[in-house]
DNA sequence: CAGTATCCTGAACGATACTG
DNA sequence: CAGTATCGTTCAGGATACTG
């Protein structure tokens, strides 16, 4: 059990914390939506070792997160780009989650403010609770239900 | 720097990541969200080793998401139970969208739904980004905005 | 504390393109 | 057609973290 103990875990929490709780995982996918697809770019931004960086991206391919997508600039040769599928562009709630909490309570001085927005209207969205219908829980009113255990 | 290297990284999603991505942090949380408190409980549920939740512990109530609370059983010795903070507990709306994710993503064939609800009403509530106005915008019309560069 | 697994650093390796 | 540069990947090591 050297690893991800808790990969094929009943728990969707446990699941999703594996995949993005592996070191560099969150990082990538982040740079992802900046943007950022290719090989040699996620190296400079994340400063990470190349092998790590392979293991990563095909993780993330393997898991649907993201896709390997052939190119060729005009005189050059083959490469490859990564790009996030609908599933994992999907993560930026998760994503905005984290960074919204941190940004709230891990303050930091020089603290940066990157956030999400809206990309038609360029308006600020924070990643909150809601009920099917609609309405916003504060996270203090909120509770986590495990099947396991009655009620 | 061997382990969280983008610690007092501006970037927020970097610093919330290395809080999460530590390899039980986040299953820590989740469990005390479930209403976890003593650290033999954590042990059972997790099959963590014990110096290494003491450490994960410590580092949760050092970055201010638990805190350590004294109680004594009748004939026993004094013991410290382990509970969330209100900023930990704002940490629901983290793995709330983490878990919506990954059950909606990374299916398993018994597939646990565990789930966050409204505790006054039982009303099942997911994770989503909504503009201050209250407006829910879809994870594929948000993009990350990182102060670096213009804008 | 002992044994094992994982990570990171640095370097080497095949593959491709441009050069002359 | 060699000679060189770049890219993506893989290998070898020392350090660190986890389990029992």
């Amino acid at each position: 059990m050297p690893k991800t103990s808790h990969a094929t875990s009943g728990c969707a929490i446990a699941r999703g914390l594996d995949l993005l709780g592996e070191r560099w995982t969150g990082m990538i996918v982040r740079d992802a939506l900046r943007g950022i697809d290719r090989f040699a770019d996620f190296v400079a931004e994340l400063g990470i070792a190349q092998d790590v960086l392979t293991k990563r991206l095909n993780a993330l391919v393997a898991a649907g997160v993201m896709e390997r997508i052939p190119y060729q600039e005009d005189g050059s040769r083959m490469r490859y780009r990564y790009a996030l599928t609908p599933t994992g562009r999907q993560l930026a709630t998760a994503l905005a989650s984290i960074g919204d909490w941190a940004a709230a309570h891990l303050p930091v001085d020089g603290g940066s403010t990157s956030h999400f927005v809206e990309a038609a209207t360029g308006q600020r969205v924070r990643a909150a609770l809601v009920t099917d219908d609609g309405r916003i829980v504060a996270p203090v009113d909120a509770q986590l239900v495990v099947p396991s255990a009655g009620s």
